[in-house]
DNA sequence: CGCTTCACG
DNA sequence: ACGTACGTGAAGCGC
């Protein structure tokens, strides 16, 4: 087996740990801050957990003097004394290593990197792979030796980093590894106090490298570097031979690497559980130490808020009593767990069910007698195709209690198969029948392309989980597993694996289809069951009925109806976005002096940053490539004129690729027009996402973009496009919700709202708001929605930080309501575990609580932004509803067929126009009231094509 | 299949 | 020491 050594460079990663928990420290009911401690232990278990090292050793610092200290008095000079309880966590730490029985390595007169660099050279040589455990960089010197490498742990929610002497040459953006300490020599170290040349950075110390490869080469030159970097260099020449002597890691300390000594060993479990105790490391002991730690553990947990307990509904509801001991199970383990003890009650198995096929005529009315003394039935489509657009039906599957299945077969022939239909079409028209589904608009959709329709109230288990757990996956077989505790008949064992080998239903012989079939009528029902009393506990029931449910036929409708494409306009503008592609094509390989893959960034990047040389700033992804996004290359415009050509090219193919070329393809040969599909239980916050094809991206920002617009027109000369949004929903919502008092009233007056902002931020007036000012204002307010801080709209802006953060604190001063709505609302999240919309949409944000600080952020700005997106997504939902029904009930031949979060578009009569435009606005406008007397206001447009509509 | 980029609100 | 503005879907690259 191949031995590994880690060697953990303790203070280094103490500090790490006690700064990182800085703003939120983990505290002992005592009042000690563990930090420290914790922060260590976790990073020292997961190694020996992640990692499985076969030795290990703990190297600290001592407080003696080095060989640094007395060469050079400053050295470490300015460092701040550490911190009192950082201090006291040393102890501890001490404690715990021991009981891990690992060695500490000290060694007065020598730090923790010069005994490690020591150690890890020797060991090396024995045949080890040798990790040093560091967040600091100076040690990639050592990375010279064969078989070292820097362990990164994992810190602030980015991953555990290994780093070999090719990612070291890379982060420093050198040739060799060696040129490390030159590195280091030529900028210093602010922390240590090493000087280094003065006004000499990592960038520019990187540049002197490529050219004179070594530290002394660049003095040795020094007179040959012109300007202002020659005369600092040559300033500095002192400092830089001594920095990168302080920089350099001595690795000949007296200390010898002793294999049995390092060699892990088992724990002394019982001095761990007494210092986990003391420390109140619950969960970690728990996590390592299992029951015997419990066993110690004599101290209660903190008593946890029973979220549930309280809810508990006495009424006698439609639903077994198994069921409700089944929620209780649920609701008493936060919705996660289930308890071993009332599985066994579980509603299904493969024997307590009773399946059954439904063929003949006599058997067919046989079960539309059956269902038709029913109040509810849940139901279900077998088809040909995931698209209900293409699908034909295989089978329809019924069931109406727990444990009851019918199954229908429907023949290929299209003919046969409207004859079944026809015997389930008063069932469908029944006014007072209630559907149940699983993403019952699929279905719906399907009957709907054989002309039929549901009439009666529908209960879809998909979109009853979205509300109650909008960020969960919901796939029935995940559902099922989790709400029932069964696994289902997966479809792949029936049709094969997703690829061009898998079958469709209709080749599934009839036996095995009917119990698939079956089962999943029979588990909607039971979720539907669950999901009833859940959707009340939760209070969500509001979103639920008012605006999830209704909107599905609504959906339905918009997706059968589909949209015209002009085919001719985009073939054209193919043809011309094709040519002035291969302009700026060509322009990039001419300057760049090689043809390469110009779509691949990995490419690109190469050539910008490697052959033309330009300045990457750093700007890195997450995989160690060039980062060459629009917002990179935007910056490095002024840096070459290669840059807006490769722009211009990214423009025309994104265009080409996503829309022109793409769309015409979607078109559905028996309509054709374009079906979108409206997915409504996937956004987080309530909105509707749309795919295949995504129309709620077509391009409007730029001009050439703008042009597909044009190719979405009316379907025929007696009907025009009518499309109508909401004027700075967003906007209005967190004035109303909120309450500020100058945003309320510049809402209630009507006002240009960015202008008024500006005029308040700026302190002048209106009349006197530049175009400029209206547009930063406008970029605040957008960013204000989102949690944005000075830095982000800095970037945004393009200007200075500074500016960035005075235009930030002068609107907070002016719009104190927004700041204190953006405080509470992250308060009564970490109070209650989610935030929520006017509609009562809830968004629970488990993050809220946490400790890491880049993640707590990311849930605090999820607070602030979610009840603002879900509610203006609630409010665009409930106007959908109305307008459905209006349209319906005044008999309209005028179509809703798009929806763009914030727009809806029209396939209209042009008869019916002028009743349909103030249909659709006062609808709009009507849909949610606003608190606080905020106006919603609507805007309506039309013509011959979305872009003129618009 | 994950990553990067880019289209929208 | 670290990262920095929310929510989506699709295309193309490269492993």
């Amino acid at each position: 087996m191949q031995k590994k050594l880690f060697l953990l460079d303790a203070m280094a990663l103490i500090y790490r740990a006690y700064y990182g928990l800085i703003r939120s420290p983990r505290i002992t009911s005592a009042g000690k801050n563990t930090s420290a401690q914790f922060g260590f232990t976790t990073t020292l278990i997961d190694i020996i957990n992640k990692e499985k090292p076969t030795h290990l050793a703990v190297c600290f610092d001592t407080h003696a003097p080095t060989e640094r200290h007395t060469d050079f008095t400053d050295y470490k000079a300015n460092r701040q004394e550490a911190p009192e309880d950082l201090l006291q966590s040393l102890p501890d730490i001490k404690r715990i290593i021991e009981a891990f029985n690992i060695p500490v390595v000290e060694l007065d007169g020598y730090e923790a990197d010069d005994i490690i660099g020591t150690v890890a050279w020797q060991a090396a040589d024995a045949g080890y792979e040798v990790y040093m455990v560091t967040p600091d960089k100076d040690y990639g010197q050592l990375l010279i030796h064969d078989h070292v490498y820097i362990y990164k742990p994992p810190f602030m929610g980015n991953k555990e980093e290994i780093l070999d002497a090719k990612k070291i040459c890379e982060k420093w953006d050198i040739q060799r590894v060696e040129q490390v300490i030159d590195i280091l020599g030529l900028m210093g170290d602010a922390v240590d106090n090493i000087p280094g040349i003065k006004g000499v950075g990592e960038k520019t110390a990187a540049k002197l490298l490529k050219e004179y490869d070594t530290l002394e080469n660049v003095l040795a030159n020094a007179d040959n570097i012109t300007g202002a970097l020659g005369e600092k260099i040559r300033a500095g020449k002192e400092d830089a031979i001594m920095s990168k002597k302080l920089a350099t890691i001595i690795t000949k300390v007296p200390v010898e690497f002793h294999e049995e000594n390092y060699r892990l060993k088992d724990w002394n479990k019982p001095v761990l559980t007494e210092v986990f105790v003391e420390l109140e490391f619950k969960t970690l002991g728990k996590r390592v130490l299992g029951d015997s730690f419990n066993a110690f553990h004599a101290a209660p947990e903190a008593q946890q808020t029973d979220l549930f307990g309280a809810v508990v509904d006495t009424k006698k509801s439609d639903i077994s009593r198994k069921t409700e001991s089944t929620v209780a199970a649920q609701s008493s383990l936060f919705g996660d767990d289930t308890s071993t003890g009332l599985v066994a009650e579980k509603n299904i198995n493969n024997t307590d069910h009773d399946y059954q096929l439904v063929q003949t005529d006599e058997e067919i009315a046989n079960l539309v007698s059956y269902l038709s003394e029913q109040a509810e039935i849940c139901f279900d489509t077998e088809t040909t195709h995931i698209d209900a657009n293409e699908a034909e039906l295989v089978g329809l599957s019924f069931s109406c209690r727990p444990g009851e299945g019918f199954y229908v077969p429907c023949p290929a022939d299209r003919a046969a198969t409207m004859a079944i239909l026809q015997k389930f079409k008063d069932l469908f028209a029944s006014p007072t029948m209630k559907w149940i589904g699983q993403n019952i608009k699929y279905d719906l959709l399907v009957l709907k392309w054989y002309g039929f329709e549901i009439a009666g109230e529908l209960f879809d288990t998909m979109l009853a989980h979205y509300v109650i757990e909008p960020e969960g996956r919901r796939s029935m077989d995940l559902l099922s597993a989790q709400y029932l505790q069964y696994e289902p008949v997966h479809i792949d064992e029936l049709i094969g694996k997703k690829g061009k080998n898998q079958g469709t239903m209709r080749e599934v012989e009839v036996e095995k289809a009917k119990d698939y079939a079956a089962e999943d009528a029979d588990i909607t029902l039971q979720l539907k069951n669950i999901f009833v009393p859940l959707l009340k506990e939760k209070a969500v029931e509001r979103v639920f009925s008012e605006a999830e449910n209704p909107l599905v036929k609504v959906l339905t409708d918009m997706e059968f109806e589909g949209v015209k494409v002009d085919v001719g306009f985009l073939n054209d503008y193919s043809v011309e976005l094709e040519r002035e592609a291969k302009i700026f094509e060509n322009n990039v390989y001419e300057q760049a002096g090689v043809r390469f893959n110009l779509a691949s960034p990995k490419q690109l990047g190469e050539v910008l940053f490697e052959k033309l040389k330009l300045d990457p700033k750093a700007k890195k992804t997450k995989t160690g490539q060039y980062a060459t996004g629009e917002d990179v290359l935007s910056k490095l415009a002024h840096q070459h004129k290669i840059v807006d050509d490769i722009l211009g090219f990214r423009q025309l193919t994104k265009l080409k690729s996503t829309y022109v070329d793409a769309l015409p393809l979607m078109i559905n040969s028996k309509t054709g027009r374009v079906h979108t599909s409206y997915a409504q239980a996937v956004a987080v916050t309530g909105r509707l996402s749309s795919n295949n094809p995504n129309l709620q991206n077509i391009p409007i920002r730029s001009d050439r973009g703008k042009e597909i617009r044009k190719a979405f027109v009316p379907r025929d000369s007696n009907h025009i496009l009518v499309s109508a949004d909401y004027s700075q929903i967003e906007l209005r919502i967190v004035a109303a919700i909120s309450g500020d008092p100058n945003m309320c009233e510049a809402f209630r007056q009507g006002k240009d709202i960015h202008t008024a902002t500006a005029a308040k931020v700026y302190g002048i007036p209106e009349s006197e708001v530049t175009k400029e000012q209206r547009y930063k204002a406008k970029s605040v307010n957008f960013g204000i929605i989102y949690g944005q801080g000075a830095f982000g709209l800095a970037d945004n802006l393009g200007i200075a930080r500074s500016e960035a953060k005075e235009i930030i604190d002068n609107y907070k001063k002016e719009f104190t309501g927004i700041t204190k709505y953006m405080d509470d609302i992250v308060n009564f999240c970490k109070d209650k575990g989610y935030v929520e919309t006017i509609l009562g949409r809830k968004r629970w944000l488990k993050d809220i609580y946490s400790s890491n600080f880049t993640v707590r952020g990311y849930a605090e700005r999820n607070a602030v932004n979610s009840p603002i997106q879900g509610t203006a997504a609630d409010m665009i939902k409930l106007a959908m509803i109305k307008i459905h029904h209006e349209m319906k009930s005044q008999k309209l031949q005028s179509r809703m067929i798009l929806q763009v979060h914030d727009e809806l578009v029209f396939d209209a009569v042009k008869e019916e126009v002028d009743i349909l435009k103030p249909l659709i606005l006062n609808c709009m406008k009507a849909a949610l009231p606003l608190p606080n007397e905020v106006p919603v206001e609507a805007e309506v447009g039309i013509g011959d094509n979305w872009l003129v509509a618009h």
